[in-house]
DNA sequence: GGTGTGCTGTGATGCAGATCACTCGAGCCG
DNA sequence: CGGCTCGAGTGATCTGCATCACAGCACACC
């Protein structure tokens, strides 16, 4: 338990969890369990028709996923520490209509719907900040919309990247493969693949094994941001 | 003011407004203007800098909508009486990235971010409501963005239709033009109307002047969830 | 060593759906 | 009234991207 509020010092300053006040905290600790994840085991899974529970990424990375009708694989989101996911279903009694899986060797805080409820609105920073970071995600998703609609293959790949993207470094997190980038940017591997060679070549980015580099991050983020018309 | 009490005790038993308690509520109306809007009229325009009211539509019917870079417009979502609209650019304080515009005369209460805040969160139950709306409207934008990767157009034109469909009568609410459709699910006007007439000719649907009437629901509903594969 | 299994790289082909280019009818108004 | 704008309807064309069909490569596991 005290390993785990060490871990929660650890977390970005701006997470949900450290908007609680101590003793709800202790709470929400004492009624929720902590498990481990080994790389692409799931914690959710789309379909299961009960989510009464939450959970809080301690460290590693989170897919967020759905498999549509036809067989096709969507990645949704990748999460960092401090995220809270399955709030969704959890919040609106619904089903589970997306998976979760540890992209890497995860641990996680397992929160029961009571637990979270209770702690969420204990005070009014803390629902707030749940409030804001569901706000967020709205409109992340609007922006999802708006460039599957309307922008081509390479804008919306860099949108994609551009979401990845480590602010520190210039590195992508979470190590997609091609297929990855595919499933979360919407387009076919293939093409990924075409599109990273020429922005490679062009200098744009540079690839060190599995990982990507971004070099040239204004032009990435200017595509990300007017497309190529 | 006793006129909008009037009105807000017609409006749908599970809005958010009938969940704040009456003096929060009292509060919540002194501090908040009404206004009218014409058809066509914007009330939130994209691009605004500053998001620091909420509105609740109260009769009528509001159009979300954006334009992209490229020009194109996109309908996020109607809303219809009872509706909060503006809360994602409010709560998150971040630029208004959509406008919002009356697709028929309507009367919206104005509400400032503090006075919102304050009434959303007085009391527990509120608050839930609003976690609730917020989480149904992620998991809705969860299902556009599946149904714009994964479908072809006949499903994708069948979800838009069975998501403004009014269960009551089949008809579709906020009688959308064909290009308002368009708009709406993410293909061409011209493939809307190809669509709506092959419907027509199989008696799946009915077209009486400007408005549609869906014959065939389980048809129609089988279409949106599965598609045609 | 051999034989998976997963990721990458690249050409050739096909097609769904956007776009273009119209016509036509229905208000609406100066 | 003629001229306007706005929506519906429908063919012909064009093209971006998915799909198919490979080949090469690293790394694991027996």
């Amino acid at each position: 338990m005290t390993e785990t509020d060490a871990l929660i010092d650890k977390l970005a300053p701006d997470t949900l969890l450290r908007a609680i006040e101590p003793e709800q905290l202790a709470n929400l600790l004492r009624s929720s369990k902590r498990r481990q994840l080994k790389r692409g085991e799931m914690i959710i899974s789309q379909g299961d028709d009960v989510g009464d529970f939450a959970v809080v990424l301690l460290s590693g990375s989170l897919k967020i996923s759905m498999v549509s009708v036809n067989g096709r694989e969507i990645i949704l989101n990748y999460c960092s520490p401090g995220d809270v996911v399955g709030e969704i279903a959890m919040l609106d009694r619904g089903p589970r209509t997306a998976s979760v899986s540890a992209s890497e060797a995860s641990e996680v805080l397992v929160i029961p719907a009571p637990a979270f409820e209770a702690a969420a609105l204990s005070n009014p920073a803390s629902t707030l900040r749940l409030l804001r970071a569901m706000a967020s995600h709205i409109r992340q998703l609007n922006l999802v919309v708006e460039s599957d609609r309307t922008f081509s293959m390479a804008p919306r790949l860099a949108r994609a990247m551009v979401r990845l993207l480590d602010p520190e470094n210039g590195k992508l997190r979470h190590n997609p493969s091609q297929g990855d980038l595919g499933a979360f940017a919407g387009l076919a591997r293939e093409n990924v693949n075409r599109l990273l060679s020429e922005w490679e070549e062009q200098g744009i980015i540079a690839r060190e094994g599995r990982g990507l580099q971004v070099l040239d991050r204004e032009y990435m983020e200017f595509l990300a941001e007017f497309g190529d018309d």
